[in-house]
DNA sequence: TTAATTATTTACGTTAACGTAAACGTAAGA
DNA sequence: TCTTACGTTTACGTTAACGTAAATAATTAA
């Protein structure tokens, strides 16, 4: 329940290196205040680093992700974006629909050659 | 209907570059014959080429793309790369599972907030 | 003969997403 | 005070999958 938390604490608890937030950071994708020269994450800091990490498990670049944390970020989204960012997110689902049937394909062919390859 | 194909051949026919069959070669998952320096694919040639493109479609890298023309290699195809391979096909397709649901996640988190953002 | 086409090899360039190392500052504990 | 832990910036290194360019050879059409 804290609201402050610096680099080394976000990277533990999600199994990231300080130098990938940093990255994030150099990618303008977070923007965390300071404290001289040190990083200081807030609560709304921790959340685009969940979105990014989401969006990197959905299997999208960071450019992408990029789109996803700006429409969670209410002063700059419109409902352009967002029908934009959900156009990506069905184009994706799509993707990932034609390759699982094309993994599909491949596993019974594998199968029907099965005894083929056990005969010796 | 043909048996032997150039370069050029083969690259216009799936909508890629020569050197991408080059460097498919390179990394040892082509090996055409050569008349002087040129370069003869074969109709297995062929087929080894349809089995990289479809790996890519899968969204298999060329290293775990080897392994699937490996196994359509008789000679060289035994039942553990068999299990291995299908092992590596099952994997993929959960991983493509799990990435669709967070997307269906993503998906209805974002209709929810629709009205939020159409309302300014 | 000249120009165009297609082929080759060699080799450096590119993008993404960090890893890794160097050189340094700062604060806390023994 | 010395060490340890944690932070910073700068900058070069790494992998994948080719792109791109240069220099050269062989073939073919005009």
């Amino acid at each position: 329940m804290r609201s402050e938390y610096s680099i080394s604490e976000l990277a533990r608890e999600f199994g990231i290196t300080p130098r990938a937030i940093r990255f994030y950071e150099e990618k303008g994708l977070l923007s965390p205040q300071r404290n001289g020269s040190a990083r200081i994450f807030n609560a709304a800091d921790r959340v685009r680093l969940v979105l990014i990490l989401r969006g990197k498990r959905i299997g999208f670049s960071l450019e992408e992700s990029r789109d996803i944390i700006d429409m969670y970020e209410p002063e700059t989204a419109n409902t352009h974006q967002l029908e934009s960012l959900l156009n990506k997110l069905h184009e994706k689902r799509l993707l990932l629909e034609r390759q699982k049937k094309e993994i599909n394909v491949m596993i019974s062919d594998l199968k029907k050659q099965e005894p083929l390859f056990a005969r010796h």
